[in-house]
DNA sequence: AGTGTGATGTCCT
DNA sequence: GGACATCACACTC
C-alpha cells in the first residue's frame, strides 16, 4: 500500500474530501481509517450549515482550516474537518471509518456492536471516538488529543450523491473507499425521490 | 416563548 | 419501503 499525506486543507472541500479517504483520525487511544466523507461548501452549497451565514452553531466552520467542527443532531454528534482559507466555511463530514487501534475502549463505548460496524455512520463514528460538542474547534494538526494523520491509499475512491440532504442532492460530493465495511448505507432524502 | 427541523440510527414489515 | 425517538439550534413571532 502507498502512504498518503494529510492533504492540503486550504483547497475546496470537494477536492479535500477524496484526499482524506485513507487518512487516519485518532482520538486518544482510538484510531480509525477514514473510508467515507462528504464535502460541504458553505455559501455556495444549500445543503451546508454555513449556507445562511455564521451562527452560534457553525462558528468553527468560519475559522481556520485544520480544526474540527462538531454539531449535534437527532441525539448524535457529527464531525467535520474544516478546510479552505479562514472565512471560507468549507468542511468535510467524516461519515465512516475502520477502527485500527483502541478496540477495547471503542467496544466499551459501543457495547454489543461488531467491530466492523463500530464507526459506520457519522453518529456512530463520533460515539466510537468519544467526540462531543465539547470537542468543537479542536485543532487536528497539532500534538493534541485529536489528530489527523497520514494513512494508506485505498484501492479505489468512488463518488456519489450525499446522504439524506434535502437540497443540492444531485452533487456527487460523497466519497467512499470501494468495498469497505465501514461505509454506511446510502439513503436519499424524500425531496430527491421521484 | 413557541415552533419546526434535520449532514441520524435503529427497529419494523 | 417506513416509523419514530430525540434535542440543540435557527427562525419567527
Amino acid at each position: 500500500m502507498v502512504t498518503v499525506p494529510v492533504p492540503d486543507l486550504l483547497r475546496p472541500a470537494h477536492l479535500v474530501g477524496p484526499a482524506l479517504i485513507g487518512c487516519v483520525l485518532q482520538v486518544g487511544d482510538v484510531a480509525l481509517r477514514i473510508v467515507e466523507v462528504e464535502a460541504y461548501e458553505g455559501p455556495d452549497d444549500p445543503a451546508s450549515h454555513a449556507w445562511r451565514g455564521p451562527s452560534a452553531r457553525n462558528a468553527t466552520m468560519f475559522g481556520p482550516a485544520g480544526h474540527l467542527y462538531v454539531y449535534h443532531m437527532h441525539g448524535h454528534y457529527c464531525c467535520n474537518v474544516v478546510c479552505g482559507p479562514a472565512g471560507t466555511p468549507h468542511g468535510v463530514l467524516i461519515r465512516g471509518g475502520e477502527v485500527l487501534t483502541g478496540f477495547e475502549e471503542a467496544r466499551t463505548r459501543r457495547p454489543g456492536v461488531p467491530d466492523a460496524r463500530l464507526a459506520r455512520g457519522p453518529g456512530n463514528l463520533t460515539r466510537t471516538l468519544g467526540i462531543t460538542r465539547a470537542d468543537d474547534g479542536s485543532p487536528l494538526l497539532t500534538q493534541g488529543r485529536i489528530r489527523l494523520l497520514p494513512g494508506h491509499v485505498p484501492a479505489q475512491v468512488e463518488a456519489g450523491p450525499r446522504v439524506n440532504v434535502s437540497r443540492a442532492y444531485e452533487r456527487p460530493w460523497r466519497f467512499t473507499a470501494a468495498g469497505s465495511r465501514g461505509v454506511s448505507a446510502f439513503k436519499a432524502h424524500p425531496n430527491a425521490r421521484s
